[in-house]
DNA sequence: TTTTTACTTTAGAATTATTATAAACTAAAT
DNA sequence: ATTTAGTTTATAATAATTCTAAAGTAAAAA
């Protein structure tokens, strides 16, 4: 992802390419592969990073732009913390509930046969897959 | 369900049976279908039903016990609170994000017909599928 | 029974993740 | 250069949950 890229996805959220803002974009964007986090993991390794410091508001408010522009998308993970996601396609998800890690899988590794259909007056906005591992 | 099942209920989470467990085991497991409730739900309905007290440490002493042994169920779902579930089958949900309600769907309203092989190491402990919905 | 022991309840404090606030700061528009 | 509108930050507030320690209760022992 080039530097126009990160610029275009601040303000397609609506933000102000700021320091700590294009550094946050920077460091979930800028990769080959998409990956997981939590506010947590991320401001960790942001401070072994980067030089400027971040004040957890700041990645909050900053995750949830993105989040909200669509550029991120948050995971239905039981526990406390919130993960997030930058892979924003249609995908599902392993749970490893042993070493709380979250590992995508492609939309086309699962296949679902049969569906029920929505109750009364709703519509089916999409459909997640959780598969919970054991050792 | 027999008063003798709630005792057991009670017994095999490794739990006496005092006032307040039983009050909370029978409004749980007393009736014809299974439901889903938050912590916050069940004091309000017990507050309700019940003439004695319940402290919020003890409404959560009592579910983990029932979680632990396996007479309840955790449902992931994005949010804040935890959402627990009376039916401990396998079987899969709608989330209607709008209103926060779980509905439940049969396991055999669901058929999956292709599945990834679990990484490395690890098994496959369950599937769990979320049919998100929306207006 | 009574006594003893181990487990329980409870109110309130502590913790954890997250959100709100308001003062100092900075980017962009004028 | 100055103004304006948006930002960062430290800290306070909130919300769900867990911990704690004192007072209470069920079950076991005598």
């Amino acid at each position: 992802m080039k530097k126009v890229d990160i610029f275009k996805k601040l303000r397609s959220s609506g933000l102000r390419p700021t320091k700590q803002r294009v550094e946050i974009a920077k460091f979930l964007f800028e990769r080959e592969k998409t990956f997981h986090f939590t506010v947590e993991s991320l401001e960790n390794q942001l401070a072994k990073k980067s030089t400027c410091k971040f004040a957890l508001a700041t990645i909050y408010n900053t995750i949830h732009a993105f989040k909200k522009a669509g550029h991120l998308s948050e995971v239905d993970v039981r526990g406390k913390k919130t993960y997030f996601d930058t892979n924003i396609t249609n995908h599902h998800h392993f749970y490893d509930g042993e070493t709380s890690e979250l590992i995508d899988i492609d939309s086309s590794e699962v296949v679902i046969q049969k569906i029920p259909k929505a109750p009364n007056g709703k519509k089916i906005k999409n459909v997640e897959v959780f598969i919970n591992l054991k050792n």
